[in-house]
DNA sequence: ATATTTGGTTTATATTATAAACTTAATTAT
DNA sequence: ATAATTAAGTTTATAATATAAACCAAATAT
C-alpha cells in the first residue's frame, strides 16, 4: 500500500540538502545555507544527522584562512534518496 | 528554487489520509485506520488537524448502531495537495 | 585596539507526532 | 441478567523533531 517515508529524509531542510548534493557533487556550508535559506544552527544540526546516517560525507577544510565545511552525498545517500522518492510516489500517484 | 512544503501535508499519516481521500471520494475512520495502519489516537488527532485546516470535511453518523466518522476531501484540500506535489517536485526533479 | 563579520557549533525552546489511557456504547459469553 | 470484550473514537501525556537563539574562535575592517 503506502511505503514508509524514511524520516531522516522526510524533513524539508534535510531533503533540500540532499537534493542539492545529488545535483552538485560537492557543496560547502555557505552554499547550502544560501540555497536552502536555513539558519546556520539548523543547517549544522541537519548536516550532522545526515552525516551520522552515512548519507553524506563531511570534510572540514579551509578556504584561504576561513574554515570551510564540504559536503558530498554517499552511495548510501543516493540509494536512500531514491527509495524515498519511490515511497513518495505511493502517496502521490495512487491508483485507487 | 525550492518551494515550501506545506507542513500540514508534509506528515506521513496526514499525507496518507489525503492520498486516500483523493482517490475515494469518501472514507470512514475504520477504513482510514486500516489503510494507513495508524493507531486510532494518532488518526483521530491528524483527522482533526486536516479538518481544522479545511482540507477535509468530517461528518459523524452511525452505521447501524455504531458511530461512524466519515471523511471527504474539500476543494481546498485538493488544491493544497496539488500544490504540495508541485513543491515536492522542486526537491525531487531538480535541474542543477 | 576594538568592533564587526564570517563560519560555524551547542544548547534551549517550541512544535509535532505518537501512543497510552480513557470514554461510551454495543456485542458476546456465562 | 450481568460480566467481560470489542468497537469506535477522544483526550492527554510523552517522546521525538525542528528551529532559533546564544555562543565561540578566527579573520577582517575601522
Amino acid at each position: 500500500m503506502f511505503k514508509e517515508l524514511n524520516p531522516l529524509l522526510h524533513s524539508e531542510l534535510r531533503l533540500g540538502v540532499m537534493s542539492i548534493l545529488l545535483s552538485v557533487e560537492e557543496a560547502d556550508f555557505v552554499y547550502l545555507k544560501q540555497e536552502t535559506k536555513a539558519t546556520a544552527g539548523n543547517l549544522s544540526v541537519q548536516i550532522d544527522k545526515l552525516s551520522k546516517a552515512g548519507y553524506i560525507e563531511v570534510t572540514k577544510t579551509f578556504k584561504g584562512k576561513m574554515p570551510c565545511t564540504l559536503c558530498r552525498i554517499t552511495p548510501n545517500g543516493v540509494e536512500a534518496f531514491e527509495e524515498y522518492v519511490e515511497a513518495l510516489k505511493t502517496y502521490i500517484y495512487r491508483k485507487s
